[in-house]
DNA sequence: GTCTATATCTAGATAGAC
DNA sequence: GTCTATCTAGATATAGAC
């Protein structure tokens, strides 16, 4: 919570010991070093994030529920957004993290061409090679750096709704020009749905 | 050079002095913080953008000079990429630094959407209204974060000329499904050129 | 397990001679 | 303008009593 709000270089293990209302003695009796609090933030972080990059292999193709995964893997980031936000920092202090987070990306990645691979196969999407895999690029990085991207904005970073609900839009509609028209009419439709409902919201 | 290799965080203003051959005494005398030297820098990446930012009103649509705009707005970049490293943590500790990055952003994204608003005007592109804001959400995200992602993966952050036609090459992914066919196939066969190009320096 | 007190270290920044 | 030497603060981490 420290983390998220404060940024992990901007939070002190003397705060967070005040914060857990245990003393700093205590809490490195708890915890061999800061990094090693990151570090098992982290790993709660991977075991939650886990499930979420297996696709099944009976996915179904629907707008729907790819709008439903997504917005789970992007509120799970959300509530881990301290981990996104110093990326560049964070691993590079711990050559561990380092390689932990590059594997999750890679796995994320291969999800992500599972999908699309899957998506071909039923007819409802067509795209060239390189096509493909520029698409895939803009899609990771939609998926690692949305969330400090809308801080950058409105600081709630992802608690927010709406900026969630953009998110999510966002990533739909980079696939979207790429679908059968059957399927593009659905996901468009169910993206004007939230955007309209997020939007009344305000 | 120190803080695009080292990060910011991690250069001490010690290590400064060392490398420019004077004392730490003498830097202080030269700045007023290690601050101050962020600041010094950001003005200098800020001057040097200003350009990048007007979107003449003659402004050729083809896709050649696209191109080559996207080319010096990402070189550029790379050159500071010290700051969309760590943005979160740059913009936190300054205020200053927080609001001219957003004011540069802002205008950013005003430029993009001139520039399709161009497009539209010259029958090259269609586009719906609520598409267009989505499309320049996820086109800023490249134009900001295409930096630090490519550093988690390659390590040299645009230095290599292959990441940077790939930062351009998506860029323009995003654009092409809403372009005219002429412009679309245009647009399509110069990133097929320049991406054969690439490969083949490997 | 938990505490208080403190060690250690390193960063940014300053003082004052030259 | 430039230097050496040093201050100061704050952070991580440890020692040792309870």
């Amino acid at each position: 919570m420290l983390f998220n709000r404060l940024g992990e270089p901007n939070v002190t293990t003397n705060l967070i010991a005040d914060e857990t209302c245990i003393s700093p003695g205590n809490l490195y009796y708890h915890f061999n070093s800061k990094q090693d609090i990151v570090l098992e933030l982290f790993k709660r972080f991977a075991v939650q994030f886990e499930p979420l990059l297996d696709v099944p292999a009976e996915l179904s193709l629907h707008a729907q529920d790819l709008w439903f995964q997504l917005h789970l893997s992007f509120e799970l980031k959300g509530h881990f957004r301290f981990l996104y936000r110093n990326l560049a920092d964070i691993t590079a202090d711990d050559s561990n993290l380092n390689r932990a987070f590059k594997g999750l990306f890679l796995r994320e990645r291969e999800a992500a061409r599972n999908l699309l691979s899957s998506l071909e196969d039923s007819g409802a999407l067509s795209i060239r090679k390189t096509e493909k895999e520029l698409l895939l690029n803009n899609l990771m990085l939609s998926l690692v750096y949305w969330i400090p991207f809308s801080e950058l904005f409105s600081e709630s970073g992802l608690e927010d709704s709406d900026v969630q609900v953009k998110a999510i839009a966002g990533v739909l509609q980079m696939v979207m020009p790429y679908l059968r028209e059957r399927e593009h009419i659905e996901f468009a439709e169910l993206c004007d749905t939230y955007l309209a409902h997020s939007r009344a919201d305000d």
